[in-house]
DNA sequence: TTTTGATATATCATATTACGATGTATATTT
DNA sequence: AAATATACATCGTAATATGATATATCAAAA
């Protein structure tokens, strides 16, 4: 797991494109698929999932639908027109911040 | 310029690379080779920058001797071995990140 | 001549944000 | 029966980058 510093700022940017892919998923199963896609080294805990997850609705970027599933409510996220935009916006930001700091960490390191 | 929560935990990283490869630099002079190095897209403000120069000194991570140049006093600073010990630490946690992130946010992208 | 901009350092209050701790509740597995 | 996984939520804390502010020298432009 990283240091939680790292990951200042990149986990709406995880959580918009995830569900620019996925038409709707629930907090839950974000958090798993993030820690699949991650092999583990991305934990998204709860504590800051949910309360980003109520952000971005608040912000317009997320849409919520509840549903019962097996005597349990699940919520189910979709991503709005304004959370596409601002996914564009946020990845295009990050893959160009991942790049600048290749350039510092490993001038020797060239992406394709 | 990125949002400034992108950069969160990178800035000693940043900090400690530079320092393992130039013997020894002063707070204006990193400052000026993060912008030149990143064509001004990491700029380290100086609210950001002597605090952290400070709390890596106080952390056994940074050495300074004070010079007299042109009237002004300057700090250089040096890289101590727990520095060093950190810098392979640090950079190879935000490599390592780096890749994760290009897995979430570019799957189809593959480094070499 | 004055003032702007670059050089060079520093401190403090603020805002952001990820997380640990804690709580609730059901279903499944051991 | 107990432990684990599922599924949500809230609150206080800690870390940290930055804006604002301050001080001071020097060169160049107005």
């Amino acid at each position: 797991m990283y240091s939680k510093e790292l990951l200042k700022g990149t986990i709406s940017a995880i959580i918009l494109k995830l569900l620019s892919e996925h038409e709707r998923m629930y907090g839950y199963e974000i958090s798993m698929r993030v820690k699949d896609l991650t092999d583990g080294k991305i934990l998204l805990k709860d504590g800051s999932l949910y309360p980003a997850l109520q952000k971005m609705t608040a912000d317009g970027l997320l849409s919520f639908k509840e549903e019962e599933v097996g005597g349990r409510t699940r919520k189910y996220y979709y991503i709005t027109k304004l959370g596409q935009k601002e996914k564009t916006v946020f990845v295009e930001e990050l893959k160009d911040f991942i790049e600048t700091m290749n350039k510092i960490i490993s001038p020797e390191f060239k992406p394709v």
